[in-house]
DNA sequence: GCCCGTTGTCGAACCGGTTCGATTGCACCA
DNA sequence: TGGTGCAATCGAACCGGTTCGACAACGGGC
């Protein structure tokens, strides 16, 4: 067995609550005492213990992750979302509690019901996500990652698409384009609820039209091979196009191949333009102008946030939508 | 406030010790008091307490999932163990508290050392593992993915990489090839004392030795630009060789527009044989012929150990290190 | 009619902390 | 010199479960 307060009160000569209080410092303990519990403490090797901890104080220091990954997902970028928000969360002097449920909705409701999170943060949130509801019933306080239809009691943080969408058509409209592509992610996204897709879409679509640009979309595919047909068939089908811009990871990540076997040279024969974060880039090699996804920044805000209202309930405010201004990263890629 | 066991059998008439054994199953209960005990729960959505029941029975019922991301590296495949670790968890009952800190070994030592967990998994294990002491030093049994130097008491898995690099010297071997080319993690990898860069490249030279192969070995890189310089100077290099071992995930993950820019077919002009899972290969859209890496496998043996040890402890025999055989799943890139 | 074993339930102790109210001793002020 | 206030500490209650020992009721064997 570990040595316990008690254990530690008696090697000190106190009591309990003394040593309780010489930790926290909410009462005043004097300095020799304080001294004696620390010997004692070290001496013993002891660490609070984290159940008896919760139970005491119904604060378990701990948020629930939420991640879901779903059939077909191309799945490399969520790490980035799981690191930001664990790094964020540990900051904050919380734990994480990972959660990847083939029911999802049943992950949120044990770990809230039983109390054993704080919080919960869900990631890859869609428009009619299943989890929702759930966590809305919840006691604990829950941040999304991802835009969803019905965002009530919950506070929301994503990337402001439409933003996103029309500073990649002003930079291709600047440079003088005057035909498009645009790679949407695949069918089955859009399908699913993933409102990204159409946000992106429809603001690429007003914007362009606002120019007077011609603007050709379609959905892209998730997996090679199909991945290489489909951009084949578009670019195949769109021959006046001037540039490509791609909203979709699966699909940015094998073009420099699949533009390389076409012989197309970017960015003399083709512009290229994208959206992906920097390590995303890093991990599949790429250089084109893109707007930066920043999923650091998305979970270290729905981490904070997280933490604020669970210190404040009710007090923080009503709930917060907050949307990422688009940073376009010119790498040359748009000419 | 949730609904406490003390609610339940205050609305169902009975004493708390009948509504937990009703729940446990570890005393009779009459038909009728179960099922007004059951009505009571799902009345009042009662929910038992986690940080109570683990002060109670000093269970957490939660796995520590200890991650590391060391400078530089290639991540993507991490994201694999972590998928596998927390599902087979979940299959077996358990939840996982994932962490991630800069401080690693402080990391086992908190959720050790406090009691948030009952055992601990720790991922992309080195030679000299600086968390290796800290987690023998803890009450939880600790299962490691990757084999260290010293395992003392710890159960290991990892791949069998000397038997990996020999089936693949022995697939081009058979296929008539007699000079080779073999690409290893990157320099600081060795540095670090990722221990399966020296296993995997010392059984393939002796191996090659035994047949009378040539072949050289060289470190690889792990970012662009540098990744493609280095190929490129070894190809140059060494323009005798026939086949190339990859056996590092960044490079890989490039090669085929490396290649594509050389001008040089897969199998035609060279031959490649690697090593990574079936889900990287997607992610990459790569069709290599390769020895699988199986971390699904390797994830959930851990687990699995793991959870013996917890549930028999001393019971379970001594420290497993576990090898997983090599599979050799033939793509057809050598010939 | 008595003894025994079984079934079903209860009360109390315990797990390891936190926190509130009370108490003691001492310095300070009027 | 008595009252006041503060610093330092203690004891007890509480958080929400689990588990052990006790006990009543009951049926069966003799």
């Amino acid at each position: 067995g570990m040595a316990t307060i008690e254990d530690v009160a008696r090697a000190a000569g106190v009591s309990r609550s003394t040593v309780s209080y010489a930790l926290s410092g909410k009462r005043t303990i004097s300095r020799e005492t304080r001294e004696r519990i620390e010997h004692a403490i070290s001496e013993l090797g002891f660490t609070v213990n984290a159940g008896a901890r919760a139970l005491a104080t119904s604060q378990t220091m701990t948020l629930g992750l939420l991640s879901q990954f779903h059939q077909d997902e191309f799945a490399p970028a969520m790490l980035q979302y799981i690191r930001s928000v664990s790094d964020a969360s540990r900051e904050l002097g919380y734990d994480v509690l990972f959660v990847n449920d083939a029911n999802a909705a049943a992950g949120v409701r044990r770990i809230t019901s039983s109390n054993q999170v704080d919080g919960v943060v869900l990631l890859d949130v869609t428009h009619a996500d299943p989890r929702l509801d759930t966590l809305r019933e919840a006691r604990q306080p829950g941040a999304l990652i991802g835009l969803p239809g019905h965002s009530d009691g919950l506070d929301v943080f994503d990337l402001d698409f439409g933003e996103f969408a029309r500073v990649l058509v002003d930079h291709l409209y600047g440079l003088g384009h005057r035909e498009l592509i645009l790679i949407s992610p695949p069918e089955h996204v859009f399908e699913r609820g993933g409102s990204y897709g159409w946000r992106f879409r429809d603001a690429a679509v007003e914007r362009a039209g606002r120019y007077g640009l011609r603007i050709h979309t379609y959905y892209g595919e998730s997996q090679q091979p199909a991945i290489g047909v489909r951009v084949n068939a578009i670019l195949d089908a769109r021959p006046g196009a001037t540039a490509l811009i791609v909203h979709n990871d699966a699909t940015i990540a094998t073009l420099p191949l699949i533009l390389q076997t076409r012989g197309i040279r970017v960015p003399d024969d083709l512009s290229v333009v994208s959206l992906y974060s920097q390590d995303f880039g890093r991990i599949f090699s790429l250089a084109y102008t893109a707007v930066e996804s920043s999923p650091d920044t998305l979970g270290r805000l729905a981490v904070q946030q997280l933490v604020r209202r669970i210190n404040d309930p009710g007090q923080a405010g009503p709930p917060v939508v907050k949307f990422i201004a688009p940073e376009l990263i010119d790498r040359g890629s748009a000419a």
